[in-house]
DNA sequence: GATTATTAACTGCATATTCAATTAAAATGA
DNA sequence: TCATTTTAATTGAATATGCAGTTAATAATC
Protein backbone atom coordinates (compact mmCIF):
# COMPACT_ATOMS: atom_id res chain seq x y z
CA UNK A 1 0.00 0.00 0.00
CA UNK A 2 1.16 3.34 -1.29
CA UNK A 3 2.11 5.92 1.72
CA UNK A 4 1.63 9.75 0.62
CA UNK A 5 4.05 11.67 2.51
CA UNK A 6 2.88 15.73 2.37
CA UNK A 7 5.93 17.98 0.51
CA UNK A 8 6.85 19.17 3.72
CA UNK A 9 7.92 16.15 4.83
CA UNK A 10 8.95 14.16 1.62
CA UNK A 11 11.38 17.28 0.44
CA UNK A 12 13.54 17.27 3.21
CA UNK A 13 13.64 13.21 2.38
CA UNK A 14 14.68 13.44 -0.95
CA UNK A 15 17.34 16.66 -0.18
CA UNK A 16 18.75 14.09 2.56
CA UNK A 17 18.86 11.01 0.28
CA UNK A 18 20.67 13.83 -2.64
CA UNK A 19 23.42 14.57 -0.23
CA UNK A 20 23.79 10.85 1.05
CA UNK A 21 24.31 9.94 -2.70
CA UNK A 22 26.47 12.70 -3.30
CA UNK A 23 28.58 11.37 -0.61
CA UNK A 24 28.91 7.85 -1.82
CA UNK A 25 28.96 8.94 -5.19
CA UNK A 26 30.28 12.36 -5.68
CA UNK A 27 28.97 14.93 -8.02
CA UNK A 28 29.33 12.88 -11.79
CA UNK A 29 27.94 9.45 -10.04
CA UNK A 30 24.82 11.31 -8.89
CA UNK A 31 21.93 11.09 -10.44
CA UNK A 32 17.95 11.15 -10.02
CA UNK A 33 17.29 7.81 -10.35
CA UNK A 34 19.91 6.70 -7.58
CA UNK A 35 18.26 9.60 -5.41
CA UNK A 36 14.99 8.18 -6.23
CA UNK A 37 15.60 4.66 -5.79
CA UNK A 38 17.88 5.23 -2.49
CA UNK A 39 14.40 5.88 -0.60
CA UNK A 40 11.57 3.73 -2.69
CA UNK A 41 10.42 6.24 -4.56
CA UNK A 42 9.47 7.24 -8.44
CA UNK A 43 12.41 9.13 -10.18
CA UNK A 44 9.63 11.61 -11.49
CA UNK A 45 8.33 12.50 -8.07
CA UNK A 46 11.39 14.05 -7.87
CA UNK A 47 10.55 16.07 -10.53
CA UNK A 48 7.38 16.65 -9.71
CA UNK A 49 8.90 18.19 -6.31
CA UNK A 50 12.09 20.14 -7.82
CA UNK A 51 10.69 20.67 -11.27
CA UNK A 52 14.69 19.98 -12.40
CA UNK A 53 17.86 19.23 -11.52
CA UNK A 54 19.17 22.82 -11.04
CA UNK A 55 16.52 23.53 -8.78
CA UNK A 56 17.27 20.71 -6.06
CA UNK A 57 20.89 21.52 -6.45
CA UNK A 58 20.16 25.08 -5.17
CA UNK A 59 17.71 23.89 -2.49
CA UNK A 60 20.64 21.49 -1.22
CA UNK A 61 23.11 23.95 -0.95
CA UNK A 62 21.02 26.34 0.89
CA UNK A 63 19.92 23.76 3.14
CA UNK A 64 23.84 22.88 4.00
CA UNK A 65 24.67 26.32 4.27
CA UNK A 66 21.84 26.70 6.53
CA UNK A 67 23.58 23.66 9.10
CA UNK A 68 27.15 25.57 8.21
CA UNK A 69 25.63 28.53 9.82
CA UNK A 70 24.14 27.07 12.97
CA UNK A 71 24.95 29.50 15.53
CA UNK A 72 25.24 27.22 18.46
CA UNK A 73 28.03 26.16 17.83
CA UNK A 74 30.41 29.35 17.93
CA UNK A 75 28.54 31.41 20.07
CA UNK A 76 29.88 31.24 23.69
CA UNK A 77 28.50 34.56 24.63
CA UNK A 78 27.96 33.18 28.56
CA UNK A 79 31.32 32.49 29.10
CA UNK A 80 32.57 36.01 31.28
CA UNK A 81 36.24 36.03 31.14
CA UNK A 82 37.31 37.39 27.88
CA UNK A 83 40.15 35.51 27.54
CA UNK A 84 38.75 31.97 27.98
CA UNK A 85 35.99 33.34 25.64
CA UNK A 86 37.93 33.96 22.90
CA UNK A 87 39.82 31.19 23.43
CA UNK A 88 36.48 28.61 23.24
CA UNK A 89 35.86 30.30 19.94
CA UNK A 90 39.17 29.94 18.38
CA UNK A 91 38.91 26.50 19.51
CA UNK A 92 35.69 25.29 17.91
CA UNK A 93 37.12 27.03 14.50
CA UNK A 94 40.33 25.14 14.22
CA UNK A 95 38.33 21.76 15.72
CA UNK A 96 37.30 18.71 13.75
CA UNK A 97 33.97 19.08 14.73
CA UNK A 98 33.20 22.34 13.10
CA UNK A 99 35.18 21.27 9.78
CA UNK A 100 32.64 18.09 9.72
CA UNK A 101 29.66 20.00 10.26
CA UNK A 102 28.81 19.17 6.21
CA UNK A 103 31.08 16.42 4.32
CA UNK A 104 34.09 18.19 3.01
CA UNK A 105 33.88 16.25 -0.17
CA UNK A 106 30.31 17.93 -0.38
CA UNK A 107 31.10 20.98 0.30
CA UNK A 108 34.11 20.74 -2.29
CA UNK A 109 31.99 19.54 -5.08
CA UNK A 110 29.77 22.41 -4.42
CA UNK A 111 32.86 25.11 -4.89
CA UNK A 112 33.81 23.35 -7.53
CA UNK A 113 30.16 23.99 -9.76
CA UNK A 114 30.56 27.57 -8.28
CA UNK A 115 33.49 28.25 -10.45
CA UNK A 116 30.92 27.54 -13.23
CA UNK A 117 27.56 28.17 -11.50
CA UNK A 118 26.74 32.37 -10.80
CA UNK A 119 24.02 30.96 -8.31
CA UNK A 120 25.87 28.45 -6.49
CA UNK A 121 28.73 30.76 -5.93
CA UNK A 122 26.29 33.96 -4.86
CA UNK A 123 25.24 31.39 -2.01
CA UNK A 124 28.88 30.84 -1.01
CA UNK A 125 29.71 34.52 -0.99
CA UNK A 126 27.07 35.41 1.43
CA UNK A 127 28.18 32.29 3.19
CA UNK A 128 31.96 32.83 3.67
CA UNK A 129 30.62 36.96 4.45
CA UNK A 130 28.30 35.54 7.01
CA UNK A 131 31.62 34.44 8.82
CA UNK A 132 33.95 36.41 8.12
CA UNK A 133 31.64 39.32 9.20
CA UNK A 134 30.84 37.23 12.46
CA UNK A 135 34.57 37.00 13.30
CA UNK A 136 35.04 40.29 12.71
CA UNK A 137 32.44 41.60 15.40
CA UNK A 138 34.49 39.41 17.36
CA UNK A 139 38.02 40.24 16.70
CA UNK A 140 36.59 44.22 17.71
CA UNK A 141 34.93 43.16 21.00
CA UNK A 142 38.10 41.21 21.70
CA UNK A 143 40.40 44.40 20.87
CA UNK A 144 38.63 46.28 22.90
CA UNK A 145 38.61 44.22 25.80
CA UNK A 146 42.88 43.81 25.72
CA UNK A 147 42.60 40.08 24.57
CA UNK A 148 44.12 40.86 21.09
CA UNK A 149 45.95 43.70 19.06
CA UNK A 150 44.40 44.18 16.14
CA UNK A 151 44.05 47.60 13.96
CA UNK A 152 42.35 45.87 10.44
CA UNK A 153 39.84 43.52 12.31
CA UNK A 154 38.24 42.67 8.67
CA UNK A 155 41.92 41.67 7.06
CA UNK A 156 42.08 39.49 10.48
CA UNK A 157 39.30 37.94 9.81
CA UNK A 158 39.62 36.93 6.68
CA UNK A 159 43.00 35.45 7.34
CA UNK A 160 41.14 33.12 9.74
CA UNK A 161 38.96 32.28 7.04
CA UNK A 162 41.74 31.45 4.66
CA UNK A 163 43.96 29.74 6.94
CA UNK A 164 40.55 27.15 7.89
CA UNK A 165 39.86 26.59 4.08
CA UNK A 166 43.23 26.14 3.60
CA UNK A 167 43.24 23.30 6.57
CA UNK A 168 40.92 21.22 4.60
CA UNK A 169 43.68 20.53 1.81
CA UNK A 170 46.19 20.28 4.15
CA UNK A 171 44.31 17.52 6.17
CA UNK A 172 43.64 16.34 2.13
CA UNK A 173 47.21 16.06 0.49
CA UNK A 174 49.70 16.82 3.24
CA UNK A 175 48.36 14.89 6.79
CA UNK A 176 49.91 11.51 6.65
CA UNK A 177 47.36 9.37 8.31
CA UNK A 178 47.15 12.10 10.89
CA UNK A 179 44.45 13.16 12.92
CA UNK A 180 43.11 16.68 11.69
CA UNK A 181 43.63 18.40 14.67
CA UNK A 182 47.72 17.58 15.13
CA UNK A 183 48.43 20.36 12.50
CA UNK A 184 45.24 22.57 13.04
CA UNK A 185 46.87 22.99 16.36
CA UNK A 186 50.03 24.27 15.17
CA UNK A 187 48.01 26.62 12.80
CA UNK A 188 45.86 27.82 15.98
CA UNK A 189 48.97 28.90 17.80
CA UNK A 190 50.51 30.40 15.28
CA UNK A 191 47.08 32.51 14.42
CA UNK A 192 46.77 33.50 18.20
CA UNK A 193 50.03 34.73 18.23
CA UNK A 194 49.50 36.74 15.09
CA UNK A 195 46.44 38.24 16.57
CA UNK A 196 47.98 39.55 19.97
CA UNK A 197 50.93 39.99 18.69
CA UNK A 198 49.76 43.06 16.34
CA UNK A 199 50.41 42.07 12.70
CA UNK A 200 47.17 42.96 11.28
CA UNK B 1 43.13 15.08 -47.65
CA UNK B 2 44.17 13.57 -44.29
CA UNK B 3 46.85 14.02 -42.59
CA UNK B 4 48.48 11.28 -39.95
CA UNK B 5 50.79 12.98 -37.36
CA UNK B 6 52.57 10.55 -35.10
CA UNK B 7 51.63 9.22 -31.73
CA UNK B 8 54.25 11.88 -30.42
CA UNK B 9 52.52 14.76 -31.57
CA UNK B 10 48.90 13.79 -31.20
CA UNK B 11 48.58 12.63 -27.67
CA UNK B 12 49.92 16.21 -26.14
CA UNK B 13 47.50 17.82 -28.55
CA UNK B 14 44.92 15.93 -26.97
CA UNK B 15 45.93 16.82 -23.95
CA UNK B 16 46.29 20.14 -24.60
CA UNK B 17 42.42 19.98 -25.92
CA UNK B 18 41.00 18.00 -23.32
CA UNK B 19 42.86 21.12 -20.80
CA UNK B 20 40.78 23.81 -22.87
CA UNK B 21 37.57 21.90 -22.81
CA UNK B 22 37.97 21.56 -19.11
CA UNK B 23 38.44 25.06 -18.64
CA UNK B 24 35.34 26.58 -20.93
CA UNK B 25 33.20 23.31 -20.13
CA UNK B 26 34.37 22.00 -16.43
CA UNK B 27 34.37 18.25 -15.31
CA UNK B 28 30.98 17.56 -16.29
CA UNK B 29 30.69 19.06 -19.57
CA UNK B 30 33.72 17.25 -20.61
CA UNK B 31 33.16 14.54 -23.30
CA UNK B 32 35.73 12.93 -25.35
CA UNK B 33 33.45 13.92 -28.54
CA UNK B 34 34.06 17.51 -27.45
CA UNK B 35 37.79 17.13 -26.94
CA UNK B 36 37.79 15.12 -30.43
CA UNK B 37 36.18 18.17 -32.00
CA UNK B 38 37.87 20.70 -31.09
CA UNK B 39 41.06 19.66 -33.15
CA UNK B 40 39.49 17.95 -35.99
CA UNK B 41 39.78 14.68 -35.25
CA UNK B 42 37.48 11.67 -34.29
CA UNK B 43 36.30 10.27 -30.84
CA UNK B 44 37.74 6.78 -31.66
CA UNK B 45 41.08 8.45 -31.82
CA UNK B 46 41.36 9.32 -28.55
CA UNK B 47 40.09 5.85 -27.14
CA UNK B 48 42.99 4.55 -29.68
CA UNK B 49 45.50 6.83 -27.63
CA UNK B 50 44.78 6.29 -23.86
CA UNK B 51 42.65 3.56 -24.00
CA UNK B 52 39.71 4.90 -22.12
CA UNK B 53 39.13 8.10 -20.42
CA UNK B 54 39.87 7.51 -17.19
CA UNK B 55 43.94 6.95 -18.13
CA UNK B 56 43.47 10.11 -20.82
CA UNK B 57 42.61 11.81 -17.47
CA UNK B 58 45.68 10.28 -14.76
CA UNK B 59 47.77 11.22 -17.87
CA UNK B 60 46.60 14.80 -17.68
CA UNK B 61 47.04 15.34 -13.96
CA UNK B 62 50.56 13.83 -14.42
CA UNK B 63 51.21 16.63 -17.33
CA UNK B 64 49.77 19.62 -15.08
CA UNK B 65 51.83 18.67 -12.00
CA UNK B 66 54.75 18.56 -14.50
CA UNK B 67 53.88 22.00 -15.27
CA UNK B 68 53.01 23.46 -11.66
CA UNK B 69 56.66 21.81 -10.49
CA UNK B 70 58.59 23.72 -13.12
CA UNK B 71 61.95 24.66 -10.94
CA UNK B 72 62.36 27.91 -13.10
CA UNK B 73 60.01 29.28 -11.22
CA UNK B 74 61.18 29.42 -7.75
CA UNK B 75 64.86 29.12 -8.14
CA UNK B 76 66.41 32.20 -6.93
CA UNK B 77 69.74 30.78 -5.74
CA UNK B 78 71.85 33.04 -8.43
CA UNK B 79 70.84 35.89 -5.64
CA UNK B 80 73.62 35.99 -3.11
CA UNK B 81 72.30 38.24 -0.22
CA UNK B 82 70.10 36.47 1.72
CA UNK B 83 67.16 38.52 2.62
CA UNK B 84 67.40 39.23 -0.57
CA UNK B 85 67.13 35.19 -1.73
CA UNK B 86 64.14 35.11 0.74
CA UNK B 87 62.15 37.65 -0.05
CA UNK B 88 62.38 36.76 -4.01
CA UNK B 89 60.46 32.89 -3.22
CA UNK B 90 58.08 34.33 -0.62
CA UNK B 91 57.27 36.88 -3.50
CA UNK B 92 56.76 34.64 -5.89
CA UNK B 93 54.55 31.96 -3.89
CA UNK B 94 52.35 35.13 -2.85
CA UNK B 95 52.25 36.15 -6.59
CA UNK B 96 49.29 35.95 -8.60
CA UNK B 97 51.73 34.37 -11.76
CA UNK B 98 52.38 31.64 -9.41
CA UNK B 99 49.07 30.96 -8.18
CA UNK B 100 47.71 30.51 -11.78
CA UNK B 101 50.28 28.54 -13.69
CA UNK B 102 47.84 25.85 -14.24
CA UNK B 103 43.94 26.86 -14.37
CA UNK B 104 42.78 27.18 -10.85
CA UNK B 105 39.24 25.79 -11.87
CA UNK B 106 40.92 22.26 -13.14
CA UNK B 107 43.45 22.09 -10.67
CA UNK B 108 39.86 22.11 -8.23
CA UNK B 109 38.47 19.97 -10.31
CA UNK B 110 40.63 17.36 -9.81
CA UNK B 111 41.53 18.02 -6.34
CA UNK B 112 37.63 17.28 -5.84
CA UNK B 113 37.81 14.09 -8.14
CA UNK B 114 41.06 13.04 -5.94
CA UNK B 115 38.65 12.79 -2.86
CA UNK B 116 37.32 9.04 -4.70
CA UNK B 117 40.18 8.69 -6.67
CA UNK B 118 42.96 6.93 -5.05
CA UNK B 119 45.60 7.38 -8.43
CA UNK B 120 44.33 11.12 -8.34
CA UNK B 121 44.98 11.69 -4.93
CA UNK B 122 48.27 9.67 -5.10
CA UNK B 123 49.24 12.07 -7.29
CA UNK B 124 48.72 15.05 -5.53
CA UNK B 125 49.68 13.74 -2.40
CA UNK B 126 53.32 13.63 -3.88
CA UNK B 127 52.97 17.00 -5.64
CA UNK B 128 52.36 18.95 -2.28
CA UNK B 129 54.96 16.97 -0.63
CA UNK B 130 57.27 18.06 -3.54
CA UNK B 131 56.19 21.77 -2.77
CA UNK B 132 56.86 21.51 1.44
CA UNK B 133 59.89 19.26 1.04
CA UNK B 134 61.15 21.96 -1.14
CA UNK B 135 60.13 24.92 1.18
CA UNK B 136 61.22 23.12 4.02
CA UNK B 137 64.91 22.59 2.91
CA UNK B 138 65.06 26.49 1.72
CA UNK B 139 63.45 27.29 5.54
CA UNK B 140 66.18 25.08 7.09
CA UNK B 141 69.15 27.11 5.02
CA UNK B 142 67.70 30.73 5.62
CA UNK B 143 67.34 29.54 9.35
CA UNK B 144 71.11 28.87 9.62
CA UNK B 145 71.27 32.20 7.93
CA UNK B 146 69.85 34.04 10.84
CA UNK B 147 67.15 35.19 8.15
CA UNK B 148 64.22 33.01 9.98
CA UNK B 149 63.47 31.71 13.43
CA UNK B 150 62.36 28.44 13.15
CA UNK B 151 62.34 25.14 15.34
CA UNK B 152 60.33 22.89 13.44
CA UNK B 153 60.53 23.77 9.52
CA UNK B 154 58.70 21.22 8.40
CA UNK B 155 54.85 22.30 10.32
CA UNK B 156 56.48 25.97 9.02
CA UNK B 157 56.29 24.11 5.34
CA UNK B 158 53.18 22.69 6.02
CA UNK B 159 51.89 26.45 7.07
CA UNK B 160 52.82 27.80 4.01
CA UNK B 161 50.89 25.28 1.70
CA UNK B 162 48.43 25.36 3.90
CA UNK B 163 48.00 29.45 3.81
CA UNK B 164 48.77 29.30 -0.36
CA UNK B 165 45.92 27.00 -0.25
CA UNK B 166 43.62 29.00 1.26
CA UNK B 167 44.49 32.09 -0.71
CA UNK B 168 42.63 30.04 -3.80
CA UNK B 169 39.22 30.14 -1.95
CA UNK B 170 39.55 33.87 -0.72
CA UNK B 171 40.22 34.94 -3.99
CA UNK B 172 37.06 33.03 -5.45
CA UNK B 173 34.69 33.50 -2.34
CA UNK B 174 36.12 36.78 -0.08
CA UNK B 175 37.71 38.84 -2.62
CA UNK B 176 35.30 41.31 -3.72
CA UNK B 177 36.52 42.15 -7.35
CA UNK B 178 39.78 43.19 -6.29
CA UNK B 179 42.80 41.67 -7.31
CA UNK B 180 44.16 38.55 -5.83
CA UNK B 181 47.49 40.58 -5.16
CA UNK B 182 45.47 42.66 -2.43
CA UNK B 183 44.86 39.98 0.07
CA UNK B 184 47.99 37.84 -0.75
CA UNK B 185 50.15 40.55 0.64
CA UNK B 186 48.54 40.68 3.81
CA UNK B 187 48.55 37.12 4.21
CA UNK B 188 52.47 37.34 2.86
CA UNK B 189 53.31 40.01 5.70
CA UNK B 190 51.69 37.91 8.60
CA UNK B 191 53.37 35.03 7.44
CA UNK B 192 56.99 36.61 7.66
CA UNK B 193 56.29 37.98 10.64
CA UNK B 194 55.46 34.56 12.31
CA UNK B 195 58.71 33.01 10.90
CA UNK B 196 61.37 35.55 11.85
CA UNK B 197 58.99 36.18 15.40
CA UNK B 198 59.94 32.27 16.27
CA UNK B 199 56.17 31.21 16.20
CA UNK B 200 57.54 27.67 14.41
C1' DG C 1 -14.75 17.12 -5.86
C1' DA C 2 -10.66 19.28 -6.21
C1' DT C 3 -6.01 19.14 -5.08
C1' DT C 4 -1.91 16.75 -4.35
C1' DA C 5 1.06 12.72 -4.27
C1' DT C 6 2.65 9.03 -6.88
C1' DT C 7 3.65 5.98 -10.55
C1' DA C 8 4.18 3.96 -15.36
C1' DA C 9 5.59 4.33 -19.72
C1' DC C 10 8.15 6.74 -22.71
C1' DT C 11 11.24 10.19 -25.33
C1' DG C 12 15.27 12.04 -26.95
C1' DC C 13 19.79 12.77 -26.22
C1' DA C 14 24.63 12.25 -25.00
C1' DT C 15 27.74 9.25 -23.40
C1' DA C 16 32.05 5.92 -23.52
C1' DT C 17 33.56 2.27 -25.87
C1' DT C 18 33.97 -1.58 -29.53
C1' DC C 19 34.91 -3.39 -33.95
C1' DA C 20 35.97 -3.60 -38.51
C1' DA C 21 37.46 -1.19 -42.42
C1' DT C 22 40.50 2.30 -44.65
C1' DT C 23 44.19 5.19 -45.44
C1' DA C 24 48.88 6.91 -44.77
C1' DA C 25 53.59 6.33 -43.35
C1' DA C 26 57.61 3.57 -42.37
C1' DA C 27 60.40 -0.42 -43.03
C1' DT C 28 62.06 -3.83 -45.88
C1' DG C 29 64.03 -6.07 -49.77
C1' DA C 30 65.27 -6.22 -54.72
C1' DT D 1 65.17 3.61 -56.53
C1' DC D 2 61.03 1.22 -56.80
C1' DA D 3 57.76 -2.16 -55.29
C1' DT D 4 56.12 -4.70 -51.40
C1' DT D 5 55.12 -5.65 -46.76
C1' DT D 6 54.26 -4.16 -42.22
C1' DT D 7 52.83 -1.03 -38.87
C1' DA D 8 50.38 2.87 -37.17
C1' DA D 9 46.88 6.45 -37.66
C1' DT D 10 42.28 7.40 -38.60
C1' DT D 11 37.54 6.91 -39.50
C1' DG D 12 32.56 5.15 -39.72
C1' DA D 13 29.10 2.81 -38.01
C1' DA D 14 27.03 0.41 -34.33
C1' DT D 15 26.10 -0.76 -29.36
C1' DA D 16 24.65 -0.45 -24.93
C1' DT D 17 23.85 2.39 -21.18
C1' DG D 18 22.40 6.04 -18.40
C1' DC D 19 20.62 10.44 -18.14
C1' DA D 20 17.04 14.41 -17.25
C1' DG D 21 12.77 15.40 -18.27
C1' DT D 22 7.56 14.85 -20.32
C1' DT D 23 2.97 13.29 -20.32
C1' DA D 24 -0.79 10.97 -18.87
C1' DA D 25 -2.92 8.05 -15.78
C1' DT D 26 -4.00 6.42 -10.94
C1' DA D 27 -4.34 6.70 -5.99
C1' DA D 28 -4.77 9.10 -1.71
C1' DT D 29 -6.10 13.12 0.95
C1' DC D 30 -8.56 17.18 2.41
Amino acid sequence: MRKNKSAALRKPDILESYYQVLIQEGLEGTSISKIANRIGIHPSLIIHYFKNKENMKLELVDLLIEKYQSPAMINFDHIEDDEEHFNAIIDVLFSFKWNRTVDPGVHFGFYYLSLRNEQILARFRVMFKWLRDYLREKLIYFNDKGVIRVKDATQAADYMVTLMEGLEFHSQFLANGEHFDDFAQTARKVLVSALKNGDF
